[in-house]
DNA sequence: CTGTGTGAATTTTTTCACAGCT
DNA sequence: AGCTGTGAAAAAATTCACACAG
């Protein structure tokens, strides 16, 4: 029966668990469009993975495919799923109702992941008691009743860079153990919480070094796309 | 399979890289607040990351420390500024006009940086001649004429997962180098150019595997700054 | 003394390659 | 046959530890 437990994730290499979704992702698109069966190497063509480190990479949870087949789509799928936790809703909540936190709460990709911004919260008496699609934006000082009562592990935090370690320290002592940072900073967090920080200045960043560093363009021409793209 | 040939910048390791506008972050604080000297073991403290680690990452650039003394802030700051290519500013274009599209643009984050969103292109007519902050949304069509005219290498692509491939094929061959994606998709691009796929909820879904796995959170207290140094 | 820069050692991650199941 | 799952090998990244410069 059941051959996915959770483990101990400790033996897990985060850099394995971190392609998980990525994987999860590729496999949705095929189970949608009927596939019923999928090689490593099928897979790995249309995520540029190697076949061997899909093969690896799932052999930490168990072991998922049919010799001589492959994998099933729909089943892997459902273990993926699982294995992420993915089975049920998360509830999240926003700190930061700026502009930025704005975005965020209504941007359309966490809700079909079943990612529910249930509240936003703000130190700015201006935005305090409006509303950000259908959420209202409460006080920080309810944060931790709320937390509590819901049950909330997850927090998003969209506040200026200087005070995000000051608030992120205030989510955990609440019991938030999971934490997206939008803001540019390197929040410290104790063991046992999870940071995320997502910051696309430092992306470019690494990105103008490459332009940089190359001077010439060299094959410059058609840039082969290699997949089979309809046009 | 393809190894990078070419005259890249030297040798250097993706990761090394992508720690640079950590560090360059970092020493711009200490810049800021005055402090002219920092050694490898400071920094590492502020950034939760080893000495050794740091001094292996700038050694492949150059030997920016004096002995005995550590590293001088202001001239850190300005090698690193200059070895990441950040001495100039970026134009940058964005592709895809709607709601993440709009946020985007007004992000203030970007323009202190030296990235400068110079133009945005959509394909829905509802919001082409429309003006988001103080820049037009255009055709996409015009997108070529624009980033031969203007030299662009930077683009930002925020347009529905499905049309991403079909959007970056699109923007390769005409010329760009570097892109920033925030669809939800795997795009495949040719040697030689750099994609960064920003995507909220993959990294949500790395985090939920954790606090499903983790049967008990166990206690843990105040959010110490302690750096959990090993050893 | 202090703290860098760096070969060497260690650890982590990826890839190989093949036995064995279907 | 075809393709997984996995030890073993290889490669990459990190950390150690120390000679040496200031």
């Amino acid at each position: 029966m059941g051959a996915v437990r959770g483990q101990s994730p400790a033996e897990i290499p985060d850099v394995v668990v971190e392609r998980l979704p990525h994987y999860l992702r590729a496999l949705r698109a095929l189970r949608d469009e009927g596939t019923e069966v999928v090689s490593s190497q099928e897979l790995g063509e249309a995520l540029s993975v190697t076949p061997a480190q899909i093969r690896k990479d799932l052999s930490y949870f168990g072991r998922f495919g049919k010799q001589g087949r492959g994998y099933s789509v729909p089943h892997l799928v459902l273990d993926l799923t699982r294995i992420l936790g993915l089975e049920r809703a998360w509830p999240v909540i926003l700190i930061g109702a700026g502009r930025l936190g704005q975005a965020i709460v209504t941007y359309p990709g966490f809700t079909p992941e079943g990612f529910h911004i249930q509240a936003a919260f703000d130190t700015d008496e201006a935005v305090i008691g409006t509303h950000i699609a259908d959420i209202e934006v409460r006080p920080v000082r309810e944060v931790q009743k709320y937390v509590r009562q819901k049950g909330i592990e997850i927090a998003i935090v969209a506040v200026p860079g200087e005070q995000a370690q000051a608030v992120i320290d205030g989510l955990i002592r609440v019991g938030i153990r999971a934490i997206m940072n939008y803001a540019p900073s390197n929040p410290r967090v104790p063991n046992g919480v999870r940071v995320r920080t997502i910051d696309p200045v430092q992306a470019l960043q690494t990105m103008t070094f490459h332009l940089t560093g190359q001077q010439h363009p060299e094959q410059q021409a058609a840039p082969k796309p290699a997949s089979a793209g309809p046009r």
